[in-house]
DNA sequence: TAGATTGTTAATCGATTAACAATC
DNA sequence: TAGATTGTTAATCGATTAACAATC
């Protein structure tokens, strides 16, 4: 931990989105084999864990900046920390939730956001019946109240739960608050001003994957 | 619904990816152009609705097996049935859900999968706490069960959100009653058998992802 | 007919893969 | 040194974009 390779905080480097969409599922292989003891691990290794090319390894790890040694492999403990600075998940940041439906609820209960870097430090919904409660141990405000309390915790991260009726509405109140980023859960196209990046969480999108290639495997059982 | 255009069935079309997953952001769009009243739509309306190119939806969209009439559009109600129809949105196809945890029970009262043709007809758990009971309305099993019930109800999709240390177990359990595919919401990395389809959801990513967009975004402002 | 909009063909861009030289 | 594994450079593949002819 004192010891560190230089990163190459390179602030040019290009996103390649599919390299940091499989940056978690490394990150957590990684966690795994350094519970296990272990020191260093191949592209090889990783990509049999991960059913992935070791090619596709190796690019994807030079993209964190970090350096594998010829013969030895990674640093597990050096990719770590370095995956984890790439796609901020360090620290932690603030986020609120807006819509304690079904599924705000569970958001609210996910343990894993501690590991991703990422605090839901408020919740809020618009329906009076959920208001003024916890839930999963955080408080839900009414929506109201998000500009006092975004004043006091400067939330970055907006995850939207609400119906598609108020998800603009709502969006609207996020960004005048500072918002820089909203994470969409529900399903409306949502407006967001040029400085804002909208990340929208699509479910019947990987479920019309998950159909589509069930079809084709049924049809072509010979690949 | 009567006259109908013949749809390229054409069973060797290739499955892309990025266009499948555009699928139900048309198909919500057309619904709601329908409910308004309106018969055909614009590539060009369409790309604005949803912040797409023109040719882009143009492309999307001949994959259905639609055409488009020049000067007039795309027939909405003709292209909402070819859409469906592609990524199996139509009918009612029986799932089986493993885990009932907060986001196992956000899934089973999720409303939307009826309009996406999906049914969960049956949910299980290893907790003796959480089974013989209703969760939104639907049983809670004991995971023994899964054979008898899979014999009866002849589920072809698997919707897992078990913690990491039965995932493997409960998937080998869903594929030897005949599950076709398997939707992944836990974070384990699994082994299937090769006929069987894993679609993973991986929160993790889209939040690296967002991550990644607002540090670059604020970096670089001047874009 | 003139004009709007589609669908096709070719060009560009980006991601994956292959080949191999560099390194410990 | 020999061998394993990395990182680089070039090739391939697939998706997006551009240009434009076809159509109503």
């Amino acid at each position: 931990m004192d010891s560190f390779p230089e990163i190459a905080k390179n602030s040019e480097t290009i996103i390649r989105m599919p390299t940091v969409r499989r940056l978690p599922r490394y990150l957590r292989l990684l966690i795994e084999l350094k519970s296990e003891g272990k020191d260093f691990v191949s592209s090889e290794k990783i990509a049999q864990a991960l059913d992935l090319k070791p090619i596709v390894v190796r690019k994807d790890l030079a993209f964190t900046g970090n350096c594998g040694k010829p013969r030895l492999g990674y640093s597990i403990e050096h990719l770590i920390i370095s995956i984890e600075n790439v796609i901020n998940f360090r620290g932690k940041d603030t986020a609120f939730l807006a819509g304690v439906g079904n599924l705000g609820s569970a958001l609210l209960g996910y343990k894993g956001f501690e590991k991703y870097g990422l605090n839901i430090a408020a919740a809020f919904d618009l329906d009076k019946e959920k208001v003024n409660k916890t839930v999963h141990n955080k408080d839900v405000y009414p929506l109201e109240m998000l500009p006092v309390l975004a004043a006091r915790l400067h939330p970055y991260i907006g995850i939207l739960c609400v119906p598609e009726e108020s998800a603009q509405e709502v969006v609207e109140k996020m960004v005048s608050c500072g918002i820089k980023g909203i994470w969409n859960f529900s399903n409306k196209e949502l407006k967001v001003p040029a400085d804002v990046v909208l990340q929208n969480e699509d479910l019947a999108a990987g479920l019309a994957v998950l159909s589509i290639s069930i079809d084709k495997k049924s049809k072509a059982p010979v690949q």
